[in-house]
DNA sequence: ATACAGATTGACGTAACGTAAATGTCAATA
DNA sequence: TATTGACATTTACGTTACGTCAATCTGTAT
């Protein structure tokens, strides 16, 4: 006996909306064993049994253009295709991950921080985008539109004063000049680790109005979490990002 | 010396495109300081110092709307909107790993078993969705459809023979009770959660063509992950889903 | 004068449906 | 039999944050 299904019922065995399926049968996933004279869908069986596995690798987040291939050509390669989806889920996890440590953080610092002001809050990350223009597009745009108009808008954006500004400059040299040194003899609890740990504080403390271990070692996170961070600490010394990251929670 | 920018100087500048900087403009999220006569877009200090904010709350996940208030509205709660939004990914993250669990699981299945037939790869995974249904729309669907369609449904979609599926359920039924008498005593290594265990190997054995000890942990995991197996265990019994993958990793 | 870089405004495409709107079909009831 | 109400159909816009043409205008250098 074989039973057949409008797509209202087959809408209710699978749990999908009729929306579903008539959309699937419009990118062609799923057709419909037959039509009525009236144009009503019919779904038979077979159907039901693709529908199923249409679900269920939909579970998995494929793509239906990617379960339309796996389910139409007998000969694709699922393990394979599977490991791939398995890397791009890991991707967008690590970015969540991100995400939430980065949202973590700013919402300390705003627990911290009461009378911040809104255009300041953060000052902090800030660089973070300097930097990166710096690095990817500081050449060219000094070639193009000279080196006052670039270190002038840097300064702008920082919105601190031209003292501060030369002074962190400064402090970012000896930071790295130390950690080099520091990273000959790889202790973090070195003394010039928790120099350096000491002048990162201090640059810390230009940035950010309100200091506090939880933000600094927040921060350490960051550095270590954020490729663009890790390339900038990295270009000077290898593995500088992850020691820095270390001293500084081995010192504060 | 106040500066002002080119859309394209801004792009460069903040690492984004222009397209990006004339679509924010549209939807009133960052306008230029002005315009010239032919109708250029001029930005100044200004517009890069919220363009930066922008982009920071961007990077924390938030949608271009939620950030729009923050930045418009003064009086925004800042810090509820970010606890909210910590949720959210907090929830994606979990979707995601519960993704990766199954993704990871199919993976083994295919590398275990290369003889299984493609209609029969999703077998121990397909009851999931049938008992969700049976849950959810199971009364619904009995009184409107009657009783021997569903279950002539059910069957169909399994493929398995009438007395494998009668069998399986008076297995299901056992676990259950076995499970009961041995939550009473809170070891998991008890000799009914042995026995439990037992019979939900062998009914796991029904759908799943090749047993291994990894997919049945894995399938004790899901328990846990999945609130609708959660739900349909602990509808029993609560924490009967949590006892039983304990008991499957305990004895297994 | 011409070329070329860079600006503008449309407008379509994306992924997987949700959500009307306007209208036709079927079974049951007054 | 006419009406009602549940269910079906197609058409089409909305969603999100831009990417990517296309057609056209502006500004500067040669």
């Amino acid at each position: 006996m074989k039973i057949e299904y409008t797509i209202q019922q087959l809408a209710i065995l699978s749990g999908v909306t009729t929306r579903t399926l008539r959309y699937y049968d419009q990118i062609n996933l799923l057709k419909p064993l037959r039509f009525t004279n009236s144009g009503y869908r019919i779904y038979g069986d077979y159907e039901v049994q693709l529908l199923q596995q249409i679900l269920l690798y939909r579970e998995l987040g494929l793509k239906l253009e990617e379960i339309k291939q796996i389910i139409n050509e007998s000969n694709f390669d699922i393990k394979n295709a599977l490991q791939e989806h398995q890397k791009k889920l890991l991707k967008e996890r690590a970015i969540i991950d991100k995400m939430l440590l980065n949202v973590k953080k700013t919402i300390q610092s705003l627990e911290g921080a009461y009378e911040m002001k809104d255009h300041e809050r953060f000052e902090g990350l800030k660089d973070k985008k300097i930097q990166e223009n710096e690095e990817n597009y500081g050449n060219e745009i000094r070639g193009k539109y000279g080196n006052d108009v670039i270190d002038e808008s840097n300064k702008k954006l920082q919105g601190m004063s031209e003292e501060v500004f030369k002074e962190n400059q400064i402090l970012e040299k000896r930071i790295i000049d130390l950690l080099k040194e520091a990273m000959i003899t790889g202790d973090v609890t070195n003394i010039k680790a928790q120099e350096a740990v000491k002048c990162h504080k201090e640059w810390l403390t230009h940035y950010w109005p309100s200091y506090s271990k939880e933000a600094h070692k927040g921060l350490a996170d960051l550095y270590v979490a954020d490729e663009r961070f890790t390339a900038y600490y990295d270009q000077h010394q290898k593995g500088m990002a992850q020691f820095l990251r270390d001293a500084i929670y081995a010192n504060v």
